[in-house]
DNA sequence: GTTTTAGATTGATAATGCTCAATAATTCAT
DNA sequence: ATGAATTATTGAGCATTATCAATCTAAAAC
């Protein structure tokens, strides 16, 4: 019957060795059989509405999650009630891993848009990664590459100017559209200028100003959700230099 | 004859078995023969002088450290020449995860005082984890709590004031240097100020009048290199509430 | 022991970015 | 389509913290 076809529809196994995003994500540098075996134990949720939570501060950690589309902020709220954004989770990219040090997780994860994900049970990870070092270090560089970004980040905010700070996270925003394919030019961003400001340590009113400010000497388009990067080059030069190793992987082990 | 005593001595092997630091380190919740085995993988170089660097940006990554005594910064540097420190390492703490992303130290680490440390290569900890799944999530939780340690300082430069930055970090040593068995009370710091400001995003002069300004409201002593918390509650509640999750780890897996 | 140097402190002034406030533009809901 | 609510933009004044400059102190070098 028809609920046959429905249910077989949205059942489709998109395994790793078909998804675009494999060479940014957990199977990079496996072969096919490896692969299928690492396919075995992750679980494709239903798609995260926007601003859903995929998980929050305290909840028991059990998984980490792959963003397949869509987008992904995670923060941390403190006492006050502030919260501080720690990071953007764009397609590729994991999500969880804050969890790993104490068994729950030390951050929301919450979806910026209609979003879907791939989830891997972290236990079962560890065991097939026993079996396959080829997956074993590939996690090993994606955790350590998540410390190459805190620390980046870390640099924006201690030691650059809001301009420069701005200028930093388009030009990271733009490397990632090109790891995933798309053109470093031109994209769509998903959070709104709060979220910007929040994690960049600035006020909402000073991206604003910022982003007003790279239009009017011609760097960029901005409206909403959509920019355009006119001089990418000058961006970069803004920002403090070319792009930092990290987006410039060489292949895998 | 006198030399071969020396040598001897400077020999002598500190078994993980025998370490105080264990419960910190990597060799947390391994069995005796186990935690042999690790052992087996571990050199202890000489150790470093001042100002010594462990490793600097770009050199290729072999091993990861941990430090047994004295003290490591880390720091990126930016094209302008800048340096942004991004960790103190302490007793028991690690050193050159940033490594594993790229093949590559991502920045430099520097002895702060004397220091002795650990050598780790990790191709073959990452060979002996995949036989003891113990080490291997310690790994793991090891390299997810240095996320943790990160968000809390993107927090820190994102959101705090320079008094709630300073009244954080001194906690942070506070509850460091009890978790080593230590007073959490009294403790003597290796950075300088300057270190500490570039640390925090902030100006050596706001440190020093921060300093000045917690002393005269009577919160702690501070002379020099040595610090004396007279009232650890109220500076925690300075710092926007209380320990974070992480300096309380429940033990092992 | 004396000199030299690095680090720390304090003061005065200035600037970057925040806060408050008003308005405009979009998106969402009905 | 229309009204409500969210998001973005712009302006004006202000505050926190940086910068510049001068000591001061301690540690290191000779």
């Amino acid at each position: 019957m028809a609920s046959d076809k429905i249910i077989s529809i949205s059942n489709i196994k998109v395994a790793c060795g078909d998804c675009s995003l494999k060479s940014l994500c957990l199977p990079l540098g496996l072969n096919r059989e490896e692969m299928h075996r690492l396919d075995q134990i992750i679980k494709r949720p239903r798609p995260l509405q926007r601003e859903q939570f995929l998980y929050r501060t305290g909840d028991s950690f059990r998984s980490i999650y792959v963003v397949r589309s869509g987008s992904i902020k995670t923060y941390t709220t403190t006492k006050s009630g502030e919260q501080q954004i720690t990071g953007f989770h764009l397609p590729g990219e994991i999500v969880g891993l804050d969890g790993v040090s104490a068994d729950i997780y030390s951050c929301n994860a919450q979806a910026l848009e209609m979003t879907s994900i791939c989830q891997v049970p972290f236990n079962r990870l560890e065991e097939l990664a026993s079996n396959l070092p080829g997956l074993q270090h590939q996690l090993h560089r994606l955790m350590s590459k998540e410390l190459l970004a805190d620390h980046e980040v870390l640099l924006q905010l201690g030691k650059m100017s809001a301009e420069e700070r701005l200028a930093a996270f388009l030009v990271n925003l733009s490397n990632r559209a090109a790891q995933r394919g798309y053109s470093p030019h031109e994209f769509n961003i998903s959070m709104t200028r709060t979220d910007i400001g929040n994690y960049l340590g600035l006020a909402v009113e000073t991206i604003s100003r910022q982003f007003t400010h790279f239009q009017e000497v011609g760097l960029l388009e901005a409206a909403r959700k959509h920019i355009r990067i006119i001089d990418l080059a000058r961006l970069k030069t803004l920002a403090g230099g070319e792009t930092p190793p990290q987006s410039n992987p060489k292949v895998q082990a």
